[in-house]
RNA sequence: GGGCGCGUGGCCAAGCUUGGAUAUGGCAACAGCCUCCUAAGCUGUAGAUCAGGGGUUCAAAUCCCCUCGCGCCCGCCA
């Protein structure tokens, strides 16, 4: 996965000489106020007659590591110091040499990463953004550590919200041309209609036309879910998210890969008034088909699977919390009944509240995730004209939008609700997008205006605030396997706000421009390494790069 | 009713997977810092019964049980 000089790992070696048991999870960089590198050896010493002895062997044999410099031994911990010119020597070589750190290979599982998926009956809501925000940060994460990534989009046009679209088109807006937002306002009136009269025959209907293939129909519906979807993808492509596959439902109804969902998983079918369904152990029944042989929603997103598996090794789903069981039912099914060996993986996450309430399309009082886009865009090109005046760059200004906006939506655990606020999405001071933008734009400064004056760089004379930068620049590549082995693109956003803070407080602590040559073209090296990355790590949660703020 | 998720300073979060040394940040508040590589920043002060109770353990925000509060799910919908 990742090539480096592993400082943890050969700390650990020196203390497995007399303590085995102890293991990678034992040992943390940078993360408290100890030592640069601590050991917790407690539980392994607390019954060891001889652990005075163990401790002192340790000591010794990690003391001799070349790029230790100071060893403690405190409440049993194992507290070591490092010289921070291997630190900084680990990072510049890999940065010289390939441009990154750390440096990756590429690993031969091909995955999938699925996201968004909402049913394109409007345009992309900031609750349904979120799910976007996670899966992209998800799908270039794993891009990072060397997976071959293919993200999905499944459009579900074969549901009665779908059928509840084009219902409304074809009742309100007959003969016009079709706009997103005409099609909306059908489907909002529709669901009125649905209301007033009691009764939702008419979308029945449809809906049964269009399980028994009705190739009219579905193309008439397709052709109406494909305006909404065009603009979905457009709102998307704002926020600097592209989707490499798009698959439609109803394609598995058409090609009859429905039916051989059926056949593969008949030894487990049962039957009930012509019904057919599965039993889960310690759940309730499972229809996969309806009396009068249609298929539900479970049988094509089975269908669905099976392509995908025969596709990728891996496949990651990222959806809302109301699909917990449906994912479970899913892997079930697919590793269980089918006996798949390829994995799945769901990524839930909660919804996106507003403080009056719930969002809701079909209520009409869902906030798009354009018009907050709209809005950051707007604030961002006032500061600017603060700063610039006529000189502000719009372009500047959407990349802040789009940087905030996705920030905004990634940084918490996606398991916690969150309620929308604008003053906190608007907001561009403390724990957000412009501020690490702005770490990397004082960085480009420095390396843009300080010049590197041709000496041999001091490699003594750290100062704390340049060591711990480099102490946090080093740990990146255990932040990368952690975010990717638990699939939380978040831990990616965190550390790249302790980093740019790191970095902001190394840049008011030592004034480069007027450091001695050989402390100043260290310095410069170490600028570079911050900006490598951190440039790096904004990649990944989608924060983009500008040259000015 | 059953199942799942969440509960950490006034507000918003990190930490929980793998129990261990002073619970980490942001916003808001207060006090400072711009003739100096961009102050959308930095420094400092104040602020926490880690929802409550019980248990396991030498050690619990972290594991187990119970209670309370909030959310989600429990369809031949998707």
């Amino acid at each position: 996965m990742f090539l480096f000089t592993d400082f943890l790992e050969l700390i650990r070696k020196e203390i497995n000489t007399e303590i085995p048991e102890v293991v990678p999870e034992d040992l943390t960089m940078g993360q408290d106020g100890y030592g640069d590198i601590s050991a917790r050896l407690i539980k392994y010493l607390i019954n060891r007659e001889d652990a005075g002895d163990a401790c002192e062997k340790i000591m010794g044999r990690v003391k001799a590591l070349e790029f230790v410099s100071e060893v403690s031994m405190t409440n049993n911990y194992l507290n070591v110091w490092i010289r921070p010119e291997h630190v900084f020597r680990a990072l510049k070589e890999s940065i010289d040499s390939t441009g990154m750190f750390p440096d990756v290979f590429q690993e031969p599982e091909r995955i999938s990463v699925e996201h968004t998926s909402t049913n394109p009956t409007g345009p992309l809501h900031i609750g349904r953004a979120r799910n976007s925000v996670i899966g992209d940060s998800l799908a270039r994460l794993k891009k990072r550590v060397g997976y071959r990534v293919t993200t999905q989009y499944y459009v579900n046009d074969s549901g009665k919200q779908m059928m509840s679209l084009y219902f409304g088109y074809e009742k309100f807006h007959k003969n016009e041309k079709p706009t997103i937002p005409m099609l909306l306002d059908g489907y909002i009136k529709t669901y009125r209609y649905f209301e007033e009269t009691g009764s939702e025959k008419e979308v029945e209907e449809l809906m049964e036309r269009y399980e028994r293939n009705d190739s009219d129909l579905i193309s008439k519906v397709r052709f109406v879910a494909g305006i909404m979807l065009d603009g979905i993808s457009a709102d998307l492509a704002t926020i600097g998210i592209k989707i490499d596959e798009y698959t439609w439902e109803s394609e598995f109804i058409a090609t009859g890969e429905t039916g051989t969902v059926m056949e593969r998983l008949s030894a487990d079918l049962h039957e009930e008034n012509g019904a057919r369904y599965i039993d889960i152990p310690g759940l309730r029944k499972i229809y996969v088909q309806r009396r009068n042989g249609t298929s539900l929603y479970i049988t094509r997103d089975i269908a669905y699977h099976m392509y995908k598996f025969s596709q990728y090794d891996h496949c990651t789903v990222v959806v809302g919390e109301d699909h917990r069981e449906h994912g479970k039912i899913m892997k079930y099914i697919m590793n269980d009944l089918l006996e798949y060996t390829n994995t799945l993986s769901f990524v839930y996450y909660a919804y996106v509240n507003l403080e009056t309430g719930k969002m809701s399309t079909r209520k009409g009082t869902s906030i798009p995730m354009i018009s907050v886009y709209e809005k950051l865009k707007e604030k961002s090109m006032e500061e600017l004209k603060k700063r610039y005046g006529d000189g502000a760059d719009a372009k500047t200004a959407e990349k802040i939008a789009a940087s905030s906006f996705r920030y905004h939506l990634l940084k918490f655990n996606p398991t916690k609700p969150v309620t929308f606020r604008w003053e906190d999405a608007l907001d561009f001071n403390g724990d957000t997008a412009v501020s690490i933008m702005y770490s990397m734009v004082r960085a480009s400064g420095i390396l843009n205006k300080v010049s590197n004056e041709g000496a041999i760089p001091n490699m003594e004379n750290f100062p704390e605030s340049e060591k711990s930068l480099l102490l946090l620049a080093y740990i990146y590549p255990y932040k990368l396997m952690d975010a990717a082995k638990s699939d939380k693109p978040e831990i990616i956003a965190n550390y790249a706000f302790m980093l740019s803070t790191a970095f902001t407080r190394f840049y008011e602590d030592v004034k480069i421009s007027e450091q001695a040559p050989e402390i100043k073209n260290r310095q410069l090296e170490t600028v570079k390494i911050f900006r490598t990355i951190i440039e790096d790590a904004c990649n990944i949660i989608g924060i983009m790069k500008v040259d000015k703020l």
